[in-house]
DNA sequence: CTGCATGCAAAAACTTTGCACCGCC
DNA sequence: GGCGGTGCAAAGTTTTTGCATGCAG
């Protein structure tokens, strides 16, 4: 079985206290302040041993390299067009989305992942400033 | 403006045939059976000018490299978790989710990517071949 | 001819992995 | 002390890019 490592428990709580879903380099970067000597692979690691076992998400919004969510709960993301910031949103009722789906497919579905786009608050707020 | 090269109307109509989504490296062995020196770079370059005017869909399906589609019309994908193909979807009455996940959010939703997974149908028949 | 497109190859960007050593259990 | 974890570095995978040449308009 795994056992206990203090860069994995360390990586897990700095996910958890973020929201902004950073990628493998934002955490190596961040860890480095507490693990002076921690390396890329061992980032890399536990982040996917940390996704396989369930205790976060892997984003991969499609631009740019995958993301890390401390997150472990399903929900959804936003991605800014814009400023391609990752944003956590809360859609409920979607569900049937997957039976709706599998109307005229004859293999069976099992779930999905859905990545909003659009303009973000900021941008919005950045563009529609005007006078 | 942008010149005629018959590399990318080949790809293009490769593309136009295919309905498997073929990743970057399967349309550049099949372009060199009409082009023997065309080169990747030129495969990728066509590829992601074709994506950004339209003409054909870039997907990122989170595992393995990216995948391109030639019908450039919006519709859905499934993912199989076992072999790992890319299928289309046609769902309808999916317009609605993006309006559902703007209700709480600052910003503007202006679409949404979404891709379904499973066990496509041939994974599923071998999967239930018994007796 | 002018400038976009190509081929080629190098390099960039991202991620994984082999190996020897370290530390949890 | 056995086995999983780590650091380090090399390598793997996927994609982009610089440059000289080629071809469409």
């Amino acid at each position: 079985m795994q056992k206990y490592s203090r860069q994995r428990e360390s990586i897990k709580n700095f996910l958890a206290d973020r929201y902004d879903h950073p990628t493998a380099e934002t955490v190596y970067l961040h860890m480095r302040e507490q693990f002076p000597n921690i390396s890329l692979g061992t980032v890399y690691r536990n982040l996917n041993l940390l996704t396989e076992i369930g205790e976060i998400q892997k984003l991969s919004p499609g631009i740019g390299p995958d993301r890390f969510d401390g997150n472990p709960a399903p929900h959804y993301h936003f991605i800014c067009s814009h400023c391609s910031s990752v944003l956590d949103l809360e859609v409920s009722g979607l569900d049937h989305i997957n039976i709706l789906a599998g109307q005229n497919f004859g293999g069976s579905i099992e779930g999905h992942i859905t990545y909003f786009y659009g303009t973000c608050p900021s941008c919005k707020a950045a563009s529609g400033s005007s006078s």
